[in-house]
DNA sequence: TATATTGTTACACC
DNA sequence: TGGTGTAACAATAT
């Protein structure tokens, strides 16, 4: 489930092997993946064509971040929004060593052959091969003529802060929060509010914050709050230092698997002792999402 | 074989 | 209006 971390660590891999590289060639295996968004996608034929024709051909300049989504940006100003929803990935494989990518970082992909069943766009550079694989089918890779083209639908409009730009403010956090209701869980995945955090984010920066992700938002004092941005801004970086948290099915750009899933301290550990207390974490569905929390040192 | 999983949008409801 | 809940998307692990 890439989140911003994730997304961001795939951006700043691809952009080291990419940008400057010209698109030879474009092939795209399941339509729906560049003909829209959202659930009433088709495999549209003259989408498709057009996504082709368009990019091909074309020099790639950079490779920037807004939220989940990733832009990259190429020659007269048409540009490729991406968005991996849960399962997308975006994988890099050098022509002049296939073990290995510029940078010399290791390709884990000996045993996992590029196209595989899950490949749905393949990108041919012109020193290598950048694919788009997907399990579920939930993710896309659209063409835009320029980022007005994006504003016009609007793509933008509804996302909060960066957790890492400046007007990301304790100040500005805390009336935003205060000017909500409802579960503190919901708001964190609201990216409305703070874009980036999804389901493994949210969990930990409750645990490190101390506070219950069920809690209502209205009763949090300004020192919780206080404490969640801090948790906010100090997670989300040191994840992406990591490389983003390894999930079964995301990878770096490099292939490799990322390391911040050592420092999981909920996630996926409900049953399992809390590493502060050693009591056992609770587990539960909180806004709709599998939630772990530890009933005594989170309030 | 049934269920849980999860980012985002759409939509119904109060 | 704002907040809540659920379905949809799809395939896989358990």
């Amino acid at each position: 489930m890439p989140e911003l971390p994730e997304v961001e660590s795939l951006r700043r891999g691809l952009e080291e092997f990419v940008v400057g590289q010209r698109v030879r060639n474009v092939e795209v295996l399941l339509g729906k993946i560049v003909s829209g968004r959202g659930t009433k996608r088709t495999n549209d034929e003259s989408k498709v064509k057009n996504f082709c024709a368009k990019i091909s051909g074309k020099k790639i300049l950079s490779i920037t971040r807004r939220a989940k989504n990733m832009m990259i940006n190429l020659e007269r100003g048409g540009m490729l929004l991406v968005h991996l929803k849960m399962t997308g990935q975006l994988v890099y494989k050098s022509n002049k060593d296939n073990s290995t990518v510029s940078g010399g970082h290791p390709i884990q992909l000996s045993d996992n052959k590029l196209p595989n069943k899950h490949t749905y766009i393949i990108f041919t550079l012109e020193d290598g091969v950048l694919y788009y694989n997907d399990v579920r089918q939930f993710g896309y890779v659209l063409y835009f003529d320029s980022i007005e083209e994006i504003n016009k639908l609007g793509h933008f409009d509804d996302l909060g802060w960066e957790p890492l730009d400046e007007g990301f403010t304790l100040a500005a956090f805390t009336e935003k929060m205060k000017s909500k209701k409802g579960i503190l869980k919901k708001l964190l995945l609201d990216q409305k509010v703070v874009v980036g955090l999804g389901n493994i984010y949210a969990d930990e920066v409750c645990y490190e914050a101390g506070v219950r992700p069920d809690r209502k938002v209205e009763t949090l004092s300004k020192k919780e709050i206080q404490k969640l941005y801090n948790s906010i801004i100090r997670i989300i970086p040191r994840a992406i230092e990591l490389g983003g948290s390894s999930v079964a099915d995301y990878l770096l750009a490099d292939g490799s698997r990322g390391n911040y899933a050592h420092e999981h301290k909920v996630y996926k550990r409900g049953g399992k002792k809390c590493f502060k207390c050693g009591r056992e974490l609770n587990k539960s569905e909180v806004a709709g999402r599998t939630t772990v929390y530890c009933g005594f040192d989170q309030k």
